[in-house]
RNA sequence: GCCCGGUUCGUCUAGCGGUUUAGGACAUCGCCCUCUCACGGCGAAGAUCACGGGUUCGAAUCCCGUACCGGGUACCA
């Protein structure tokens, strides 16, 4: 019975398999000889005696991309392998051919990826171990532990329908068939599923890392389903035989698999095999308390990224979402590295949390701050690249040719950094260095440059800029905009409050010529990376849409 | 309906019977910095710890009940 349950364990992937198996063999090759039973037995026992190692387990099942829920589920699952020093996996529970698509797997796998939660071994595929399962399911049935039931869906709907009538759970048992009933269904050859013989008036029981003791009746149980009519297994069953397998000695999943814990627990037992660790996460919901779904806006992990969330952000933010550290005080922003540091299962709240969506852009902010600049600089000329054509456009006419394309984007990145919350927003920041604005911001237009003297005033504040630009001397090759900029400044500033005017009055319109808007970085340091051809050219076209001419 | 959970500022949370006038973070508001916007700094406001009973000298912390919220109730995972 062992021989053909190991055989059918040939993930596709042969190479990685025959170095895992084989060095599984050899781990269990004394467990065997020591006399253990069972084939669960053997393979959890070893693992774990002989290494005292932690293997936990991200299961996802392939039905669309990866959720931020179960990106969490990934998360605290890596974070604690992390912590004790053992190995994470993955999973890939696509037994469910109606539901399962290839392009779901390969989208999870995507984003894992990307959030660097990438399984220390290769993953795990679980309609790839039919074989597996069927031996499980076949020493079940030989035990005594399942059977095959008959019981037409009809009749099953009629049952649910009393036990509703009669204000019970619906738990099915063999028993609550008529005398000869079960044996006149198979008898007529109806399609049989199998249901594991769970334990009649028992509790069965588990202690949660995160929910301390939960207990349930089996009577509220009943014989479940474990394999379908056509002989493919179920959920409770292939998830309980591959962890057994895979040697998986704590189970971290979301709360919604509470529910299950009780069967699969049942189901260890009959397989002669100690049930793991469990710990169930309590749900993330969205603002309106609902658990997280599409109509609360992004929940894929890839939507965040096309938003320019970066993974370490979303990863810190998801890890603060029913977890803390348990400090007083402490700072939020941190690497994976100082999560893993610091995580602990016991530290995990019991009650489900809101996604705060501010929070997040708040945190990306800090993260993008905190990233080294040139890594920092390469994702954003990537993005750049793509919308605004960089590094053709802007034409050296058309930006300060002083600089070389390469040393002109890395200065005008490093305006907006502190400025920026998302990658997407470096772009929108930065969109007035590859094209003049298209259009004023109309309530600032108004205000500052709406009359033949503002006009006229904007064309003198350029006049100044001008004539500074040919006196002051440009920037070292090393050096920063920084002082240029202020002597430029001091050249306007100077006349301006000589005159008796605040230098805001005239710094404002300038500002939205150059950027059509009334917030911007320093307003010298944009002037500098526009040149001073591109500079007075805007400032002459917004004096003009004020309806003048010079 | 039934089963299983949960409930501390708007949100994320600290708290594990006395050290609590319940601490921090995001968001909000104010001040400083300042050419604007950010960043940064400082400060304010914001929680009768869901409600009602107990236990105790003492409860946000332990127990019970109620309300509300969530999860489950499949030949899905």
């Amino acid at each position: 019975m062992m021989a053909p349950a190991r055989q059918r364990a040939d993930p596709s992937d042969s190479s990685h398999a025959t170095n895992r198996f084989g060095q599984k063999e050899s781990l269990l090759a004394p467990a065997v000889a020591a006399g253990c039973e069972t084939f669960c037995d053997f393979v959890f026992k070893a693992d774990l005696m002989t290494h005292q190692q932690i293997r936990v387990r991200f299961a996802p099942s392939p039905t669309g991309f990866l959720h931020v829920g179960s990106a969490r589920a990934a998360l605290f699952n890596y974070l604690f392998a992390r912590h004790t020093g053992g190995v994470y996996l993955l999973r890939i529970e696509d037994t469910d051919l109606e539901r399962s698509t290839p392009e779901a797997t390969r989208q999870i796998l995507d984003s894992l990826a990307w959030l660097g939660l990438e399984p220390d071994e290769p993953p795990v595929y679980q309609a790839q171990r039919a074989d597996l399962h069927r031996a499980f399911l076949e020493r079940l049935l030989a035990s005594g532990h399942a059977y095959r039931c008959h019981c037409p869906k009809e009749r099953l709907e009629q049952l649910r329908a009393e036990a509703r009538a009669a204000g019970t759970i619906f738990a099915y048992r063999r028993e609550m068939l008529e005398p000869g009933e079960a044996e006149r269904y198979a008898a007529q050859g109806l399609p049989s599923v199998i249901r594991f013989r769970s334990p009649v008036g028992e509790t069965v029981g588990f202690d949660d890392m995160v929910y301390g003791r939960i207990e349930v009746e089996t009577d509220t149980i009943g014989d479940f389903v474990i394999a379908r009519g056509d002989g493919s297994p179920l959920y409770n069953f292939t998830n309980v035989a591959d962890d057994i397998d895979m040697g998986i000695t704590h189970i971290c999943r979301g709360e919604d698999h509470v529910p299950n814990t009780p069967k699969q627990v049942l189901i260890y037992r009959a397989l002669g095999a100690e049930p793991p660790q469990f710990a169930h996460l309590p749900l993330i919901l969205g603002p309106d308390k609902q658990k997280l779904s599409k109509r609360h806006g992004a929940t894929g992990v890839n939507e965040f990224r096309d938003k320019g969330i970066l993974p370490q952000a979303l990863v810190n933010f998801l890890a603060l979402l029913g977890w803390s550290p348990g400090e007083a005080e402490f700072d939020e922003v941190m690497t994976v590295e100082e999560l893993a540091a610091k995580f602990s299962l016991d530290q995990v709240k019991r009650s489900p949390a809101v996604f705060d969506h501010e929070k997040l852009l708040w945190m990306n902010g800090a993260h993008i701050r905190r990233m080294p600049r040139p890594a920092l600089e390469e994702m954003v000329i990537g993005r750049l690249t793509a919308r605004f054509g960089f590094p053709e456009r802007p034409a050296a006419c058309s930006r300060n040719a002083a600089l070389a394309p390469e040393a002109w984007v890395r200065g005008i990145i490093g305006l907006v950094v502190e400025r920026s919350r998302t990658l997407c927003e470096f772009e929108d920041n930065l969109a007035y260095f590859f094209e003049p604005p298209s259009e004023y911001d109309a309530k600032a237009m108004k205000k500052f440059v709406s009359t033949p003297e503002q006009a006229e005033t904007l064309r003198a504040t350029g006049r100044l800029i001008g004539d500074a630009w040919e006196r002051v001397p440009p920037p070292g090759p090393d050096g920063g905009p920084d002082a240029w900029a202020a002597a430029v400044e001091q050249a306007v500033r100077e006349p301006t409050e000589a005159a008796g005017r605040k230098f805001g009055q005239v710094a404002q319109p300038v500002r939205l010529a150059l950027t059509g808007r009334t917030a911007s970085p320093p307003l010298f340091h944009v002037i500098w990376f526009l040149g001073r051809e591109e500079t007075l050219r805007r400032i002459e076209a917004c004096a003009a849409a004020a309806g003048t001419s010079p």
